[in-house]
DNA sequence: CGCCCCACTAGACGACCGGTCTAATCGGCC
DNA sequence: GGCCGATTAGACCGGTCGTCTAGTGGGGCG
């Protein structure tokens, strides 16, 4: 079956959001989503190539949310963005551990560990902000946003801000760190001239 | 000799700025030391003891730092803040571990593993973002930035910017994502109004 | 209807993990 | 010199790590 495949990394995506890549043993995820180890490596050369394919998964499922809220019919540009943000914090902030961004747990931990992993994260990183840069622009049609400049720097900017609010509110365990990334997007979003 | 302990601190910081607190094993650190096992139990009571005492020295230590770049003489306000964060780029995009930022390599992997030292890290943050906020208002005062009404929240931005550039450069392997920063920060701490 | 073959399962394996313990050794103080 | 606490040495334990080699069973083809 395929889907011991899909069921394997649906269980490693909760464990790994919680304990991170190196703190997720094999024993313990195999034990978790009920399958015998031997199993494992029929499907997945190493472990590496299991976090290859459970970021691959992450980042994929991640474009089709991220096209749901920034997509969104009947929303202006900065609606839909302010939406993709308030969804940022609410998962993020959240107890659903399966709901929170890869990207923010595992990228410290990667980057020294795994090339591919880190690819793969980098380049879903870059297309997230590729997305956020032209909803902007969509804004600054549609009037609901100032004209920027650089919208592209200006995405940017503000994914830094999510995700550096998102170590400091796993650090503080409450959601100022959010609140106040939130009224940064607000205010670095609807004021003209040079951003970033 | 007390040294020693000293000692095995050091090494566990280049260590675990490299492969995480994870990571690092016992047996590793203590190789790589040239410390007998018996040592590390007579100076730390667990491993966890270890990381909180890690990561007390590595707060130490920056607030250190910070004093002597934030309080330079002869600078004013605004070019205090910008060598912080030119040292907080150089350090980070560079080839020497040891010198890398802690809060930004293992706040993540700590989080949900260690309340002790997730606490010591949420403390070191709020210290730092606090001494930030302070050459701010002295910014101000110097007539070198604007008055910002929330110098606070400008830094704790600030600071979220830093994080995710760091959190970025990883997975890029360039200063890219710092020189965005160090943009961002500039355009937000030169002008005036509510900015976060 | 039977056989065979390959996708999948089972668990043994050696290395090493974090953590503990006892015995040996060191060094300062009387 | 001799003693005692501080430090070092490393064997040892139960457990987990990632890997790998046998085995099994069910579906497809003859």
């Amino acid at each position: 079956m395929t889907d011991t495949r899909q069921h394997i990394l649906a269980t490693g995506r909760a464990l790994v959001a919680r304990r991170g890549y190196t703190g997720v043993g094999l024993s313990e995820l195999l034990r978790e989503a009920g399958v015998p180890k031997g199993s494992f490596y029929h499907f997945f050369k190493s472990k590496e190539a299991f976090g290859c394919a459970l970021l691959d998964s992450f980042v994929e499922g991640y474009a089709e949310d991220l096209a749901a809220t920034l997509d969104a019919p009947g929303l202006n540009g900065r609606a839909r963005l302010m939406a993709y943000f308030e969804g940022w914090r609410t998962r993020q902030s959240g107890e659903a551990y399966e709901a929170r961004c890869l990207v923010v747990k595992l990228s410290a931990e990667v980057a020294e560990l795994s090339p591919g992993m880190t690819e793969v994260l980098a380049r879903g990183v870059s297309s997230i902000t590729a997305r956020l840069a032209s909803v902007i622009r969509e804004g600054a049609a549609d009037g609901s946003l100032p004209a920027h400049d650089d919208a592209s720097a200006l995405a940017v900017t503000l994914y830094q801000i999510w995700l550096g609010a998102s170590l400091m509110g796993a650090l503080s365990r409450d959601t100022i760190p959010y609140d106040s990334a939130m009224a940064a997007t607000a205010a670095l979003i609807d004021r003209k001239g040079p951003t970033a």
